[in-house]
DNA sequence: AACTATTTATAAGA
DNA sequence: TTCTTATAAATAGTT
């Protein structure tokens, strides 16, 4: 923004590249720091440089809390269901929250032990497999996720096309 | 930083701060973007409003990938229960209830998915929740690990501490 | 949501 | 890195 516009696209020479990253990255932060002074809004910001290297502003508390902030957000659970509240009369709720969290704490175990590990105290090599076994099924999750969404995106594109095939057959 | 400077401290005037907050959050937004493409960083960039309603930018993949680099890069991790667990305690039991239910029901599905080698069919939603669990178990086993560790490393300090000790106690 | 007078950020050069 | 400076961008106050 200074003597000469900039292409916005990656910069090829390393050396104005690392410039310009330690300028922008400053002035980044800063901004992200005013928006959050000025407008009583809390920020995380993360950047990774290209070789890694991590620099970090969170507003308020810590990177973690913001994060746990984040996903509760972003993670919101669609809430039920009529039938489900119906057979709530008839039981104290305190004893069915606490059944219902049993419940899920069996069958935590259960992913558990399918993972091979065994229950109770685990080894460090015991939870180094179930780390990765779990790091596998979110993969699985994930690429669950990808498919379902490539569909619908497939789906609207086909829609998109639909219509102006359509439109175009009206104008004739 | 036009028509005069500003002073940066909180805009009192709640027009103007939401004013302001709007125009200086896309300015944000906009100065991450370019310094990832023009600098090849990867970002995460959230923001919640004074009111709670949250803006987000993640480079490259999704926030929840580089929330994952970001744990990894950052050593880990704080507590996920105790804010949670705060939260129930002002929980309307119905609501919860039915949370949990619902909770469980993506639980065992999937435990079908994972036991069935992926078989029956979950939606999106679905996936999102069966996805949190999993991080949050791999959180679990992390935390678990490193308590481990830290045991270990405790042990051979004190190995180290009596050697010395006793190393000492020759030179005499 | 537009408009501008200014302030800021920053690209290039040293 | 850091400083300087000409210029591009962002934006505060206004309409």
């Amino acid at each position: 923004m200074a003597r000469g516009k900039i292409q916005m696209k990656r910069i090829e020479n390393p050396v104005h590249r690392q410039v310009t990253f330690c300028k922008r990255r400053a002035g980044l932060l800063k901004k992200a720091k005013e928006l959050s002074v000025l407008c009583d809004a809390e920020i995380g910001l993360f950047i990774f440089s290209a070789h890694g290297k991590l620099y970090e502003l969170a507003t308020k508390g810590s990177m973690q809390s913001l994060i746990e902030r984040y996903m509760k957000c972003s993670g919101e659970v669609a809430a039920d269901d009529q039938e489900a509240k119906e057979k709530q009369i008839n039981m104290d709720p305190k004893e069915e929250i606490s059944m219902l969290k049993l419940e899920i704490e069996i069958l935590q175990k259960g992913l558990r032990y399918i993972s091979g590990g065994g229950g109770g105290a685990m080894t460090l090599d015991e939870l180094n497999v179930l780390e990765k076994h779990l790091e596998i099924w979110i993969y699985h999750v994930r690429s669950a996720k990808m498919d379902i969404m490539v569909q619908e995106i497939q789906l609207l594109k086909n829609k998109v096309y639909s219509k102006q095939q359509t439109s175009i057959y009206k104008r004739r």
